[in-house]
RNA sequence: GGUGAGGUGGGUGAGUGGCUUAAACCACCAGUUUGCUAAACUGGCGUACUGUAACAGGUACCGAGGGUUCGAAUCCCUCCCUCACCGCCA
């Protein structure tokens, strides 16, 4: 959610920058919320005012009792029960208040950075960097992962079918241990890079799931457990970042890096086509992802470093990747700035993409209400940033696409230490 | 899943309807004193909303949510969590 402080404070900015998502009526949206914040705090303290009355007549009573004069507290009674009437009216006025003031922030989006390019969809995106040369594919023979994942039988969609459904893969032989190879190297350079580890719950409760925002918006892209009330983690940015929920941290602890290795579920309900195919769009994917809670002096610094870490390691993997900045149309509700990354699929003839990087600035850390105090004692909210390192099906599709030769599927250098295997052959 | 015991500030822990404005101790911060370290003493020390130019002031919060009452940490109801034992189990 937006801080209310800054749309009031700062509304010609949000507007301009919800402009950017398309967003046309922003102005008259702010306006509403900020009407309806001052009715809620004209009615908080008509409500406090009472209360205190209250408290003041029950002390009185108390007193009257324990002298005797039962009759005069009687008088005082009736008094405060007509104080009571009028609170409960000033409640059930201030529950409404609050509940549309809720609604009109959660339909909100996030205030883009001023970085970020105006536009409707991906076609808007600013590529801001390619690395690495696309071949010219037209003179070879290259064949897609799919074809490469069953000839080598490295990855069975059937099974998974059999056994789950479709978009649950099974990973076998040296298709599994190639997965396995690649998330030991991304933790460790993670971990090597000043991340602390983390493994965390694989299902969260429906807080944690309102706290970076999936819920009550992306109710429908989660997997949800009724009987437990749970719901299959998206991405391990929501128990990640959701650890520190409700907490204070001081300056010396900021700030503070994470990385976490897990399974992300995703009902991806509306998919279909050439997208879907091989290991383009699964229901269940292996991530191994970042989480950084920065001050907010120094987030973008952080979103940098992040950046810069993921490019580190398509670079070690030698895989032609691009970065775009995405524009306001194609800006997750939450985020502030993004950054994707695609790798080139050099048989599919498309990017693919593999890993987003945000920051969400104050927007998940005011629902999470996660803050630091500052120098002068002072409680303020923190910035959430979170990043792929690298979501693995589609890297896996890129590696295997470009790796593939005559008589097997090279593996990259950096990874031959962590599979145990040069290459993929047959058999 | 069953039974029992619990959940109070950063920590330990008192508190069974109004002298609680949550004691006391520890930790922490500031000051005083003192060759240094330390100790002693004094004061301060939660969060949110509201309010003020800034103070002050007001309200709420003792796991969560309801209820009883003029008044609830305290009584009642529901739920959650922790611990112990039992059952089941990798």
């Amino acid at each position: 959610m937006v801080e209310v402080h800054i749309l009031r404070q700062d509304k010609d900015l949000a507007v301009r920058g919800l402009l950017k998502r398309g967003i046309t009526d922003a102005s008259d949206q702010i306006d509403q919320i900020v009407a309806l914040d001052d009715r809620r705090k004209d009615l908080q303290t008509q409500k406090d005012e009472l209360l205190h009355q209250v408290n003041e007549k029950s002390r009185e009573i108390g007193n009257l009792y324990k002298s005797g004069r039962g009759s005069e507290a009687n008088l005082l009674k009736t008094q405060v029960g007509e104080y009571k009437t009028e609170i409960t009216r000033l409640e059930a006025s201030m529950d409404t208040t609050m509940e549309t003031l809720e609604k009109a922030l959660l339909s909100l989006p996030n205030i883009p950075h001023e970085s970020v390019p105006a536009g409707q969809d991906e076609t808007a995106n600013e590529v801001v960097d390619t690395h690495g040369t696309i071949p010219d594919t037209d003179s070879q023979d290259l064949r897609p992962h799919w074809e490469l994942m069953e000839e080598y039988d490295l990855v069975d969609l059937a099974m998974g079918a059999k056994v789950t459904g479709s978009g649950f893969p099974v990973y076998k032989g040296q298709g599994a241990r190639l997965q396995r190879a690649l998330i030991q190297y991304f933790l460790d350079r993670a971990v090597d890079a000043g991340c602390m580890e983390v493994i965390p719950p694989f299902m969260v409760n429906a807080d944690s799931a309102m706290g970076t925002g999936q819920l009550p918006d992306k109710d429908g892209q989660m997997y949800y457990v009724e009987k437990d009330d749970l719901y299959l983690i998206p991405t391990s940015e929501v128990p990640v970042t959701n650890m520190f929920r409700g907490d204070i941290l001081g300056l010396d602890q900021l700030p503070k890096r994470l990385t976490a290795y897990s399974p992300c579920f995703r009902r991806e309900a509306g998919s279909y086509g050439a997208d879907v195919k091989g290991l383009n769009r699964v229901h269940q994917f292996d991530k191994v992802e970042m989480v950084v809670i920065a001050h907010p002096h120094t987030s973008y610094d952080m979103l940098d470093w992040m950046v810069n870490h993921t490019r580190s390691i398509l670079e070690e993997l030698e895989l032609p990747y691009r970065i775009l900045r995405l524009c306001g149309g194609d800006l997750g509700f939450t985020a502030a700035l993004t950054y994707d990354f695609e790798v080139y699929s050099v048989a599919q003839k498309r990017w693919l993409e593999v890993s987003s990087v945000s920051n969400f600035e104050t927007y998940q850390s005011n629902r999470l209400k996660l803050r630091y105090r500052d120098e002068n004692g002072k409680t303020r909210l923190l910035h959430t940033l979170n990043g792929s390192v690298l979501a693995l099906p589609r890297i896996v599709a890129a590696l295997l696409e470009k790796y593939q030769t005559a008589d097997g599927i090279e593996i990259p250098d950096i990874l031959k230490t962590y599979t145990g295997f040069d290459c993929i052959k047959k058999g």
